[in-house]
DNA sequence: ACCCTGTGATACCCGCCGGGTATCACAGCC
DNA sequence: GGCTGTGATACCCGGCGGGTATCACAGGGT
């Protein structure tokens, strides 16, 4: 069995992105012809068309749309590779055995989504320094459910997910807590009086769009503003702009403009502490312990 | 970021592995002299040392045993990426639209541990087959707790796991049915007689060790017999040398010259239905449903 | 009808790098 | 001290990945 080169990878999932074998060349750093060989090249070692060239416009075939996922995944898996291995040798310059005290901190990336977290991340860190023989932390914020593409290439270690938001597909993972969540509207408005509110009540409220937020790179169609971080979120509500819908504890970073009203009917939130499923840590190990029995799920 | 060729992860994987540069070259099918320069070139371009050369034998820094195990899972990507690619071609030619009703099935192969399920496998075949639009199901019988690799490299689709001896960690999974362990005795041996047993019974009775199988290629330490398959393990239960402990439904191949005792203190089995976890196949997910239609985890 | 534009494919050349053989350097070991 | 077996080094060569120039063809403007 053959197996793809990674620059074959590169190749065709960049072409299968753009569907477009000029930028595609130009995003990896090629010029064009090379990249058509390097595709019909692979395409004949496969023994499967890929691709579709309709003159003008290029398009996947069913197999195309399999590898160019399959493709991902194989790239991310590279990817990691050399970062995780990168990171072993950080610290602890690459000797002694593994597993063997040798004196050198282990360190691990734990990415959390940007701004959440602030009391639970706390307790976590601290309970986790006073661990005897505990790994230096390295807290690595990331954009909005982007923690899940950190875990899958190496950026990062481990992760503080949302469940409903963020997929637990493909990793390993332990509940941490359960909470309810909460509208976040415009300290003068009508809504932010009552002592609760439904989904409905805040749906589809005239000239108060719930903000959007960006999924994958794309916004999702829809008539509120679009943000990229929560400090745009912020102000757009204090300005009476648009609102919000969060987990409760983002009553944190409420500011005084903002009022919060929790949803009945809201789905809950559930946080998950998530690591990639073959990792062999005991640091990570050690870190999950510690997650976990500081925040129970439920009353465990 | 430069990002490793699967070449480089393969040849690196294979000395790893051997713990030899000669044997290794003679399994990746190169000479010797230019996997020793790969070597030192990967090493150089990721500014590590993975490896202790200490003449008169290799061995691997706490870096390389990372990327071991790292290079390891995104070679099997890589192979499912192909595996996968082609098969979703073989049958469908590769053109017409994903998901487009184009007339040509889809084929899925589930893996299954060798001589197990016998009863909820057929169900399980014969309501699938009855679905509208169902794909071909191809089953592949795999070897001892080898689904999970089958399922990472791409030689299967979707497995049947059996919960305490598979690891469910990286896939998405989910669960069928439960059931309890029965000993499996030589049908004159005392113990055959009793109503029940508990795992300290059967335990460390003098001349009749419980059979051992290799996990991961190699036998666990232990007086009992050496097995590779279940025709071996009955004949030597049959012949009174041996015992052994399995799911109740392994009563399905039990000989005459066996008797099956109910354990009263065996972890109980539970049987997943388990997928790659970035899996997009609608066929798989058809069958999934019908899996748990079929078998609905207690009583659900 | 014309050319211009933009697409991907082809033709051709070149330099580099992966692979081979021959050999070395060194540690055990009879 | 020679023999064996290890991995490293030296050197050469062929193939292949990459570049430039060009082609073939479909639209679309006027």
């Amino acid at each position: 069995m053959e197996t793809l080169e990674t620059r074959e990878l590169r190749y065709f999932v960049a072409v299968a992105e753009e569907l477009h074998f000029g930028r595609a060349a130009e995003r990896v750093g090629v010029a064009q012809p090379p990249l058509s060989r390097a595709i019909q090249q692979l395409e004949r070692r496969l023994g499967v068309t890929l691709l579709e060239r309709d003159r003008r416009g290029v398009s996947l075939t069913a197999a195309g749309e399999v590898l160019l996922h399959e493709g991902r995944a194989a790239l991310d898996a590279a990817t990691a590779a050399v970062r995780r291995t990168r990171r072993a040798a950080g610290g602890a310059d690459g000797r002694g055995g593994p597993g063997g005290p040798d004196g050198s901190r282990e360190r691990l990336v734990l990415a959390v989504k940007a701004g959440a977290f602030h009391e639970l991340l706390q307790r976590l860190l601290d309970a986790y320094a006073a661990e005897p023989g505990a790994a230096e932390i390295e807290v690595l914020p990331s954009g909005t459910c982007e923690q899940e593409a950190m875990l899958r290439d190496g950026r990062a270690d481990v992760a503080l997910m949302h469940k409903p938001f963020n997929s637990l597909a493909g990793f390993d993972s332990e509940e941490l807590t359960t909470e309810g969540q909460i509208a976040i509207l415009p300290a003068g408005h009508p809504l932010a009086a009552r002592e609760t509110l439904t989904l409905a009540d805040i749906a589809g409220i005239p000239g108060l769009p719930l903000a959007r937020w960006p999924r994958n790179g794309v916004f999702p169609p829809g008539p509120g503003p679009e943000v990229d971080d929560q400090t745009q979120l912020a102000q757009l509500i204090a300005l009476g702009r648009t609102a919000a819908v969060f987990p409760e504890t983002a009553r944190a970073w409420l500011w005084a403009e903002h009022a919060a009203v929790p949803l009945t009917d809201a789905p809950p939130v559930v946080t998950h502490i998530a690591w990639p499923a073959h990792s062999r840590s005991l640091a990570l190990a050690a870190l999950v312990r510690t997650a976990t029995r500081l925040a129970p799920p439920a009353a465990a």
